[in-house]
DNA sequence: CACCAAGACCGAAACGTTTCGGAAAGGTGA
DNA sequence: TCACCTTTCCGAAACGTTTCGGTCTTGGTG
């Protein structure tokens, strides 16, 4: 394997020159550019990339850490996003690692360690928890890193997410403008902050209106919960309901045939709205829209900016 | 973040007995050990990756390189591989790389690049097809890799894998010993090597019980499928099926309920055999068994040994 | 003609680790 | 006493790169 010593000898010049025209540095001339590219290509170097990372603390590599499987953990999500991410930063000629956490591995320390080893250059973070300690991690050691989500309302790191305030407030809004004045709640899972900022578009929008939330059933999202959360709702005048999401909205759909529907897409599962009959209305954010949006908000953090983007979502119904 | 320095500083000793301390070598007392690594946790040493591998010329990474989303790729066999690869090279501090390609990009050329830029140590690759140019490509640079499951009968290089051509025999023969004379195959997908290793082990015990292949219907391994190939079976005298896998098996069940079925189960999905009625028989070889051995393999590629793994099945009832 | 800036180049140090070739201290046998 | 181990330690070099601070030309300026 051939090294900026040897392309050096080659065209007869110091290993600084040969590496500064290689960067393309100003202090070298274009003449002496083109001649050094053209040796590095005639002996096949390529750059040692431990050597550079141990140099400049830049290896080109990202990483994400994810729990392994287990019951809370929604699998089809985190597949989703591992094959988003990954394909857009090949595609962005990034490295993309992944760390699988085992059972009972604390996410913390397997950030600390993989930080200080050195090798990468920032990490993207999904699926936070309020007040998350990774952020905290990060922020402390000065990782650049991006949130899918945020893990407080007054973020001041670098995420990509989408206004889950503003989704409450449509999806509560949609259905009081129709008249729904007792209204429930199946959300998502209790400690997740959007459930949290969603809810408080939802009393707001409620509050405005003068209508109430007449139960509020936090939990995971899946199509047999929403059949379940159905029967446990209060059976006397609830004219609108909130799903979490499309899974949810399909389970309270079977056992409420003709109640108002008001439901937040994320598109993570393919399933068709139009399955669904009965009054509804949606608010739609695909998941896989932000995919390219944090792979560049990761490689503006590394760059030390503070990237925060808000995704849009739309209304249908 | 605190380097060898730090940590001989600290105890009073010389980065050179630190270094051989912590990597356990014979000539450092036991009492020195455990002094310095008593030290190395106080300040929260973390070695530094980049440098280790400049120096041995190990990068501790090794890489994976997968399909994108589409028709023909069974996701959640991805996923399952994916997660469970990863967990096992994060246990043994390994660092696992993930390429997810892009729709149009050609394997061989990404596994080239990764390949020549350096820093990957060895691959893993999943599902084969015959004489798979991914194999030529690695064995011709002399790249370390492990191949799950073999794309040829003769392969001389690391590998693990099940013993297919047994598994088609032991399913043909739980047919036959049971009378089953005119049998239909419903197996995996053509292109596949373990489809054709298994129709061979089927083939040779047929042929001994003086049965015969009425069928054989090689394709996608889905409930849906095994539903629709039991439609368009030869409607006389079958008395005996082989199912590629659970799901095929359960479509099968569905449409012909009570003729035998030997089927092989990956426990790819979570599916309870005893929810299928009537004669059955099966070989099973847990999927998730793999994982553990394929990084050992690696492992030991690397090392530059040659493993060959068969990994052991089970036949029941 | 002295001076200086600009351009092109180079030596050497540094990043954090591993390891080679010793060296000091203490014990053993003669 | 001496030579000769063993045990435990250490200095220094090396891995390949980047970069700080310099040097040597050249040509223009007053």
């Amino acid at each position: 394997m051939p090294t900026l010593k040897d392309v050096a000898r080659h065209v007869g010049l110091s290993v600084t020159q040969v590496s500064r025209a290689l960067n393309d540095h100003a202090d070298v001339s274009a003449e002496t550019k083109t001649r050094v590219r053209q040796g590095a290509l005639e002996i096949g170097y390529r750059p040692n990339l431990a050597a550079r990372t141990l140099k400049s603390g830049r290896s080109g590599s990202v990483a994400m850490i994810v729990p392994g499987r287990s019951e809370t953990v929604e699998v089809e999500l985190l597949m989703e996003s591992v094959m988003g991410l990954s394909a857009e930063f090949s595609r962005r000629g990034l490295r993309f690692l992944l760390h699988v956490l085992g059972p009972g591995d604390d996410p913390v320390a397997a950030l600390e360690t993989l930080v200080h080893g050195g090798g990468i250059d920032g990490f993207v973070l999904t699926d936070p928890v309020l007040n998350d300690p990774r952020v905290a991690s990060l922020t402390a050691s000065g990782t650049p890193f991006v949130l899918h989500g945020r893990d407080r309302a007054d973020a001041a790191y670098p995420f990509v997410d989408i206004d889950n305030r503003a989704v409450g407030h449509a999806l509560a809004s949609t259905l009081t403008t129709r008249g729904a004045r007792r209204i429930a709640l199946v959300g998502g899972p209790e400690d997740r902050p959007y459930t949290l900022f969603r809810r408080e578009g939802i009393d707001a929008a409620l509050a405005t209106a003068g209508a109430r939330l007449v139960a509020d059933l936090p939990g995971p999202m899946t199509e047999a919960r929403g059949r379940a959360a159905a029967d446990s709702l209060p059976p006397d005048g609830i004219d609108g309901v909130i799903a979490g999401n499309m899974m949810l909205a399909a389970g309270l759909r079977a056992a409420l045939p003709d109640i108002p529907l008001a439901v937040h897409d994320d598109r993570l599962f393919a399933f068709d709205p139009a399955r669904l009959s009965g009054p509804l209305m949606r608010t739609e954010a695909p998941l896989d829209a932000a995919w390219a949006p944090l792979c560049d908000a990761l490689v503006q953090a590394i760059d030390g900016e503070i990237p925060q983007v808000i995704l849009p979502f739309q209304t249908h119904g």
